[in-house]
DNA sequence: TAGAACCTTGGAGCGCACTCGAAGCAAGCG
DNA sequence: CGCTTGCTTCGAGTGCGCTCCAAGGTTCTA
């Protein structure tokens, strides 16, 4: 519950440098929208939720990219950070373990040569997604079903 | 992955006993059909998927609401008992702490004075249901967009 | 009636995803 | 100048949901 403070669009910007606005009819994250695109670590807990320590984890486990420092070793996180930060976030929702998303942070690092192994990666993470969503209508069903009962129920007790 | 083999339908037999084929257009569980209301624990290892540990420790943090035992102590489950899982696995799925689904079973338990507060659980669920179909929604607008992008530039590559 | 397979219990252990603590450096402010 | 706030590191701790173990009793098959 006190995931995902945020909306932003996590866009390809990884794959494609060169357009990191691509597809950006919703605005990714007007914050700071000026040249200033070195965040601390504090700014980025609140637009994002996450803890300090936790970003500072995703670091150490290799989730994240690469993160830029000041030059007293601070660390200075940018835009593309964040959209990586917010995809991270939605796999995470799937269940989608953070060792598969460190794989595929490792694979963004591996260059255009790994098109192939992300696409599978993504490919396989949509299928669990469908699965999921059909379990959860299914259950949503049964929880319809329950729920009108005891609504019935509370109407005419006794 | 290792946890519904079965597809069986959870029904409102906790809520009235005296119906408990009610709304079994799917049938709920076809093995042993016969009056042999009596697994034993691996039988209900083989229905449910779940492991024998699994089971006896459901039982003992309480999230099972009573189960037979045969005149030596073993335990012996009835379809109520698997339709009963049926649904904590369904809830389950949809992340619901087991907390919550002990706190369930208790007001199962209480008898027909918890109906207002079953609904409102359920009802809550209900609502956590939704969230998560929305997320899920949300990360498989991202997903696609980032696995056509692949797609494309697997295509004409170089 | 022997042996294999299966069941019982309480408690300890494990893997995941964080979560926190301690010790110390750096920046800003009255 | 001292103080507060925030940052750094690494390693240890936590909570959840199982998962497994040991030691023994039970049930089934031949």
């Amino acid at each position: 519950m006190t995931v995902t403070q945020n909306t932003a669009v996590a866009i390809e910007a990884e794959e494609d440098p060169t357009r990191s606005d691509f597809c950006s009819a919703e605005p990714p994250r007007p914050p700071r929208p000026d040249g200033r695109d070195a965040y601390t670590i504090s700014e980025v807990v609140a637009f994002t939720g996450l803890t300090a320590h936790t970003l500072r984890w995703y670091e150490r486990i290799g989730l994240m990219p690469h993160v830029d420092r000041s030059h007293t070793g601070q660390r200075r996180y940018t835009n593309r950070d964040l959209e990586w930060l917010d995809l991270v976030g939605k796999l995470r929702l799937t269940g989608m373990p953070v060792a598969d998303m460190v794989r595929y942070a490792e694979l963004v690092r591996g260059g255009e040569e790994t098109y192939g192994e992300r696409y599978e990666l993504l490919a396989a993470t949509r299928r669990d997604v469908l699965e999921r969503m059909a379990q959860l209508r299914d259950t949503l069903a049964v929880l319809d079903r329950k729920i009108g009962f005891y609504a019935d129920a509370g109407h005419r007790p006794a």
